[in-house]
RNA sequence: GCGCCCGUAGCUCAGCUGGAUAGAGCAGCAGACUUCUAAUCUGCAGGCCGCAGGUUCGAAUCCUGCCGGGCGUGCCA
C-alpha cells in the first residue's frame, strides 16, 4: 500500500499517442530550493534569461567572470611570428600547426619549437637545415626587447630566450594586475553550466561525493578564471524509487516511535544480522540519521502521523533535514551553489513527457514486455535500453535526459558534468538522445572521476552503505580539515583511483603538500612585514632590472607562466595542474629567499626584491583562490 | 564475454593532443638555522615507464595483442 509509484506512464497511449503522465502526486516537496527548470516550461522558447532571473536560483556565492585582457602572451607573440616565416615557404600546408612549448631543461631556453622536425618530411629536408633557415628569419624579424636570442639545437629545434625586459614588463603586469592576475578572456562572452554533487538526498554526503563537489566546484572556479560566465548547478532526483524507500524508512521508524512494532532481523549483503521494525523496507536506509529525522517528527507531530498512508511527511521531513546537512557540509568546503534542478519539477513541467514524444517521433522507442525502449543498439550498445518500466515508472535516464535539454534551452555554450566512474555507461545514453532531439550534444563535456577508496594504514577501510557505518564527508573534513580535503581530492587527475590514507592525513598533516603551499604564503606576508617595520618599502615604480640573480629570474619566469596553466587547467578539465605549478613557484620562491635577502641589502635592491615577493605571494594567493583553499597570512 | 579507466622510483602520483638526459612528494642516506618563518633549502641514492609487437627521424605518450587491478555492462541511481 505504500508503494505507489509518483509517475505512472500509461504505456497503451505510448505507442499511439505518446506516453501520458498521471501524477498520482500532487503535493510537491516543501523544500526551499527554488527550480531552474520551473521557469522553463516552454520548450519552444530556445533562449532563457540569463542566469539568475526568475528562477530565482539560490545561490550561497559565486565567482562570476570579469574578463581582463593581459597583455598578448610570449607564446602569442612567437606564434605569429613563426607563422610569418612559415608563410615564406611555399611548401607548408595552410593548416600546419605550429608547436610552442616551455622546454623541460633551462638550457634549452624559455620557449622551443618542433617545427623545422615535424616540417622536414614535408619539405624534403633535414631538419637542422630547416630549423637553421626558420632561426635565421626569425632572428631578422623578432623584436629584440621580447627575445634574446634565437637558436637551434639538437636534432633541429628552434629555442627561444626571453629578453630580461619582457620579463621585467611581465612583473610590472603582473604586480598591477594584483588579485586578478591569472584572469583570460578565452571564454569571454561565453555561458558555462557545470552539474556536480547531485547526490540525491537520501543521506549525508560521501566521501566520493566530496571528490566530485570539490573537482567541480574548481571546473567552476577555472572556467571563470579564462573569462566564462559561470553557473554551478545540483540536480537530483526527489521523484522516485529512492525517495519512496527514504519515506519508507522514515516512516518505519516513527511507527515504532510512536507504538509497540514487532520488530524483524533482516540480513545484510555481508551477512550480518541488524533488527529494524517490521515494517522497515528490505533496501531500506539504515543510517541513525533516518531515526534522528523519525524522532523530530514524532516530538513535532506526536502520533498524528499514524493514521495517513500518505508518504508525504515523511518524505518532505528526510529530504529538508538530509539537504540542510548537505548544504552544511558543501559550506564547510566553500563550495558554491547557484542554482538547485530536481526531477518532480521535470514532470510538472511535462519535460519528460516531452522527451518520451520527441524519441516516439524520431522512432528511436518502441514497446516491448510492458516497457518502452530506446533504441540504444543503434548508437553502438550491446542492448537497448529501458526509459519506462513495466510498472509505467519512467528510470532514471529518461528525466535525466529531460534535464539536459532544458540546460540546452537555457542557452550554455558549455555543459560540464561532473561524474563518477560509475556513470560511464549511462551518459552516452543521455548524450545520444539529445542529439536525435535536435541538441547539440556537443556542448556537454562529461569530466568522469575514479572513486575513492579510504585506507587506514595500507589496509582499506570497510564500509558498508547500507549500514551507514560508514566516514562521510563531514567525518573526513573533522579529521583533516577542509583545505586538505579540498588539496588531496585536487592534486590528482580525476582518471585516477584515489588512495586517501586517513591515518597518513591525520599523523602528517604537517608534511601535508598543501602546507607547502600555505607556507610559502605565510612566509612571504611575514618577510614583507618584517621589512617594512624595519624601515624598508617599495612601490610601484620600483626599478625592477636589478633583479638579476639567478633565483630571481626562474622565479620570475615561473610566476609569469600562471595564467597559461590556468588556461590549461580549464581547457583540458584537469584542477589538478594547478597544485602542481603552485608547488613549482612554492620551490621557486623558497630557492630565491635561500639565496637572495632583503633586509640588509641596499635600498633599491631591497625594494625590487620586495615586490619579487609580493608578485609571488599574488600568485599563490590567486592559485589557491582558484582551487578554493585558504592563503594564511600566519601558520 | 563486451565497454571504459588505471598499470611510471620502496609508497602515493605527475608527465600521455609523440620530442632533447622520464619528474615531484613521502620514505632512506648525508649536509645547512648567531641571518627577513628550518612547515625550509642543498646533495646522494633509487626506473626493462606491466609484457610483446607495430607506426615514426623520434614512443612512457599513438596502434594491435596479451597480463594484472578497478568500474560498468539493472525495468537501481
Amino acid at each position: 500500500m505504500l508503494c505507489r509509484s509518483s509517475h505512472t506512464i500509461s504505456l497503451r497511449s505510448a505507442s499511439s499517442h505518446g506516453v501520458g503522465i498521471r501524477d498520482i502526486r500532487n503535493d510537491r516537496s516543501l523544500l526551499a530550493k527554488r527550480s531552474v527548470i520551473a521557469s522553463h516550461k516552454n520548450p519552444s522558447k530556445r533562449r532563457a534569461p540569463r542566469f539568475g532571473g526568475p528562477s530565482g536560483s539560490v545561490a550561497w556565492g559565486r565567482i562570476v567572470g570579469r574578463s581582463h585582457p593581459p597583455r598578448p602572451a610570449m607564446k602569442d607573440y612567437l606564434h605569429t611570428q613563426l607563422r610569418r616565416v612559415l608563410d615564406t615557404f611555399d611548401a607548408v600546408p595552410d593548416d600546419f600547426e605550429i608547436e610552442l612549448e616551455a622546454p623541460a631543461r633551462p638550457e634549452h631556453g624559455d620557449l622551443a619549437t618542433n617545427t623545422a622536425l615535424r616540417l622536414a618530411s614535408v619539405l624534403g629536408d633535414n631538419p637542422r637545415s630547416i630549423a637553421e633557415t626558420v632561426a635565421e628569419r626569425l632572428r631578422a624579424q623578432v623584436d629584440p626587447g621580447r627575445i634574446k636570442s634565437v637558436e637551434v639545437a639538437g636534432p633541429g629545434f628552434v629555442n627561444f630566450r626571453y629578453a630580461q625586459d619582457y620579463l621585467f614588463d611581465g612583473l610590472a603586469d603582473l604586480l598591477a594586475e594584483g588579485d586578478m592576475f591569472g584572469r583570460t578572456d578565452a571564454g569571454a562572452g561565453q555561458r558555462a553550466l557545470v552539474e556536480y554533487v547531485s547526490a540525491n538526498p537520501t543521506g549525508p554526503l560521501t566521501v566520493g561525493h566530496g571528490r566530485n563537489a570539490v573537482l567541480g566546484d574548481t571546473i567552476a572556479n577555472l572556467l571563470a578564471w579564462t573569462g566564462y560566465d559561470v553557473t554551478r548547478e545540483y540536480y537530483y532526483n526527489d521523484a522516485g524509487r529512492q525517495m519512496r524507500v527514504l519515506a519508507q524508512s522514515v516512516r518505519a521508524r516513527y511507527e515504532a516511535l510512536a507504538s509497540d512494532v514487532p520488530t524483524r532481523t533482516m540480513t545484510l549483503d555481508d551477512g550480518t544480522t541488524v533488527e529494524v521494525p517490521e515494517n522497515f523496507p528490505e533496501d531500506g536506509y539504515l543510517g541513525q540519521y533516518i531515526v534522528e529525522i523519525a524522532e523530530a517528527l514524532h516530538d513535532e507531530h506526536g502520533d498524528a502521523l499514524l493514521s495517513t498512508d500518505d508518504l508525504t511527511p515523511f518524505r518532505t521531513a528526510a529530504e529538508e533535514a538530509i539537504f540542510a546537512d548537505i548544504e552544511q557540509t558543501l559550506r564547510r568546503l566553500d563550495v558554491k551553489m547557484d542554482a538547485f534542478a530536481n526531477e518532480q519539477d521535470l514532470y510538472d513541467a511535462g519535460r519528460v513527457q516531452a522527451v518520451l514524444d520527441g524519441l516516439d517521433e524520431a522512432g528511436v522507442t518502441y514497446e516491448d514486455e510492458g516497457a518502452l525502449w530506446l533504441r540504444t543498439t543503434e548508437f553502438g550498445k550491446e542492448d537497448d535500453t529501458v526509459l519506462v518500466k513495466q510498472s509505467g515508472e519512467p528510470t532514471y535516464r529518461t528525466p535525466d535526459i529531460a534535464y539536459h535539454t532544458t540546460k540546452s534551452e537555457r542557452g550554455y555554450d558549455l555543459m560540464i558534468d561532473v561524474f563518477g566512474a560509475d556513470h560511464h555507461a549511462a551518459y552516452p545514453d543521455v548524450l545520444n538522445a539529445l542529439d536525435v532531439l535536435g541538441y547539440d550534444a556537443d556542448a556537454v563535456d562529461i569530466v568522469l572521476y575514479q572513486f575513492v577508496t579510504l585506507v587506514r594504514g595500507g589496509e582499506p577501510v570497510k564500509m558498508s552503505t547500507r549500514r551507514a557505518n560508514y566516514i562521510t564527508l563531514d567525518d573526513l573534513i573533522d579529521q583533516v580539515g577542509a583545505d586538505v580535503t579540498r588539496f588531496f581530492f585536487l592534486m590528482r587527475s580525476p582518471g585516477t583511483h584515489l588512495n586517501f590514507d586517513l591515518e597518513l592525513a591525520e599523523e602528517e598533516s604537517k608534511e601535508n603538500p598543501v602546507f607547502y603551499l600555505q607556507y610559502a604564503h605565510a612566509r612571504i606576508c611575514s618577510i614583507l612585514d618584517t621589512a617594512e617595520e624595519v624601515g624598508f618599502s617599495h612601490d610601484a615604480d620600483a626599478d625592477l632590472s636589478v633583479l638579476t640573480h639567478e633565483e630571481e629570474i626562474a622565479l620570475i619566469k615561473e610566476l609569469l607562466r600562471f595564467p597559461q596553466e590556468l588556461q590549461n587547467a580549464a581547457e583540458n578539465r584537469a584542477p589538478h595542474f594547478v597544485p602542481n605549478y603552485l608547488r613549482d613557484v612554492a620551490t621557486a620562491f623558497s630557492q630565491f629567499y635561500d639565496n637572495c635577502q632583503i633586509i640588509g641589502e641596499e635600498e633599491e635592491l631591497a625594494s625590487a626584491r620586495m615586490r619579487l615577493a609580493l608578485a609571488a605571494k599574488t600568485v599563490l594567493k590567486n592559485g589557491l583562490t582558484v582551487l578554493g583553499i585558504s592563503a594564511p597570512r600566519q601558520m
